[in-house]
DNA sequence: TCTCGTTATGTCTGGTTAGGCATAACTAGC
DNA sequence: GCTAGTTATGCCTAACCAGACATAACGAGA
């Protein structure tokens, strides 16, 4: 027996407006410059991606990424500077908030037992 | 800006052991002294309540309900001293878990911003 | 032996949601 | 002006999961 937890933050109106894999996907983006190469490497389409981060940055009221079409390279995209500060505070969070629960299910089911 | 957590027990297979639900129905149970009248009050079917309880059980290695059918009035079930004795112990840690969460969402967004 | 409200369980459907398909638009370089 | 690789977006479908429907069985009391 384990303990799984889903923490995440939505608006007033149950809208998710980030959550785990779109951290996972910004981060991708940051690396490969490219939403259209991050969402390859996450096995899923760009236009499930570009949904995801269209919606959280709808919901935040800031871009999370700046990006252009055209050119050679076809264009790109980059974190913002919201964005990436949004990001990592997401990030601590997350981790303290993990971290957290991890221990008092283990307070609690010492053995992992029922 | 809220967070929203769910915390859940699952086994190692991803199939949920227990969860909020699970808890107001066995409180229900509790109350009522019979599965059938514990789903109309919760506002589902008999059938859904049941499944869930079935579940929970089989996953637990334990009855958490003790059922009987017949009788003047039908039958009815209350729950077990193993399924009081875990639900107890299932609320503790998750009032302790979701006032930490708040807590950490508290210190890292004071605002109720991004 | 009949009744009544319950437990017990197989089966089916409907709604939600994630994601794919298809297509348009963009632009620096050649 | 053609190319290529990307962004941008409408639309559709498939899968999943919760829950309803239907039905059988149960048994103390009248």
């Amino acid at each position: 027996m384990r303990v799984k937890s889903k923490i995440w933050l939505e608006t007033e109106d149950q809208k998710i407006i980030f959550s785990d894999g779109r951290r996972d996907l910004l981060r991708a983006i940051e690396e490969l410059g490219s939403i259209h190469r991050a969402a390859q490497q996450m096995g899923m389409s760009y236009r499930a991606a570009w949904g995801k981060i269209k919606a959280s940055e709808e919901r935040l009221g800031f871009h999370l990424v700046a990006t252009s079409a055209g050119g050679p390279r076809g264009g790109g995209a980059v974190l913002t500077e919201e964005g990436r500060s949004f990001l990592d505070k997401y990030e601590k969070f997350k981790a303290e908030a993990n971290t957290a629960v991890d221990a008092l299910f283990r307070s609690h089911f010492p053995d992992g037992r029922p």
